[in-house]
DNA sequence: TATCAAACTTGACAGTGTAAAGATGATAAA
DNA sequence: TTTATCATCTTTACACTGTCAAGTTTGATA
């Protein structure tokens, strides 16, 4: 085995498996199914199997994290791609995808963002790995900077949708609980962004 | 004893005092290190005393979100007193004391807004126990509404100044990290806030 | 075939929330 | 003053959790 894909001996792909319990026992159940007992016993295997793969079940939910944010910027460009590429349907599909995901994956939108893990962080590796972190930056990019530059814009969108999304799912903000991304529209509009010449 | 208020008979106020043990538990340690039995321990009452006060852990959390709250709502009040009262002056120290709850308490900030007690709802009860809400809401009363009427204003200011807050404790927004207000205020702007006729 | 390291199991332990039942003591009625 | 009552708190018990230490299995390599 000198290639670096490594072949597990015996479950076939535990790490992985472990990472997809997880993620299905967090939609089932919450925060508080989660437990490492449980995705274990999912992934049919003993108790003390996900010490061999992961550091405890902090690590566990660093892995969680991790996966989490590749199916968050699938999600961002997935709306993304189906636009005409202009600068404002696409940064309004970027802010769609964002809230799409917090609402079809609630509990883990939840357990990401209340991480202080590598990816999560404004450390360079963090965002040089985080590639949803490239699509939000990107997204704002063809617009107008005000004195402070680029950064204030991506701050103003990101807190902005952030924000939307943490009280849409958190039940503390109603407006049209079936399509909020029409209500969310309303208050990108607020913003006075305009495109670059 | 025929007034309201209730004298307990052997602690002296246990309820209040568990609040106040979990909420320093929260500080000290994060949310991991909230537990009903250290809170217990700290009261210095066995560990199921909680139990005649609280439904349980999430009661007690429910009961820290309440004080927490009113801590909240002084927060933002204390920084808008300090104002002469005009709308940006206002509206700014709104989100000066809301960020600063945020960095002074944030594991009792993430457990608050993490949280779908009652009064964090957008349910009626709910909204009229909560000053802090309606703190929110006169701050953004003397500007300009667009078509969506006042919500989308609210809703906007809201989301942005939570998002921002949230991000900030969390690490993964970095402009000024001693004075995050003065970063925050390039956001504010961005915002196409004018004061009504 | 023998070796050996990685993958996994077994057993144990301290903490945790929660329930049930008993003890305590303040209040109110006698 | 004495007694009864009941909320308050304690004790005991149990299932579940993360984590550790030691043993066992497995499969690749020599």
């Amino acid at each position: 085995m000198t290639n670096s894909t490594v072949k597990p001996h015996h479950h076939g792909d535990l790490r992985e498996a472990l990472i997809s319990s997880g993620i299905e026992l967090l939609e089932e159940g919450g925060i508080t199914a989660l437990t490492l007992r449980k995705c274990a016993a999912r992934a049919g295997v003993s108790h003390a199997a996900p010490a061999h793969h992961f550091e405890g079940l902090q690590g566990l939910i660093g892995a969680i994290t991790n996966r989490g944010m590749t199916m968050f910027a699938k999600a961002m460009q997935g709306k993304i791609d189906a636009t005409d590429g202009l600068p404002f349907p696409t940064l309004f599909a970027m802010c769609e995808g964002y809230l799409s995901f917090f609402i079809e994956n609630q509990a883990l939108a939840n357990l990401m963002f209340n991480q202080k893990s590598e990816v999560m962080t404004t450390s360079t590796t963090g965002r040089s790995n985080n590639s949803a972190f490239k699509i939000l930056v990107s997204s704002c990019a063809p617009f107008k900077h005000g004195p402070m530059g680029h950064q204030a814009t991506e701050y103003a969108v990101w807190s902005l949708i952030q924000g939307f999304s943490h009280l849409s799912i958190m039940g503390q903000i109603s407006c049209t609980e079936e399509q909020p991304q029409i209500c969310f529209a309303d208050l990108l509009s607020i913003l006075n962004l305009q495109v670059a010449d």
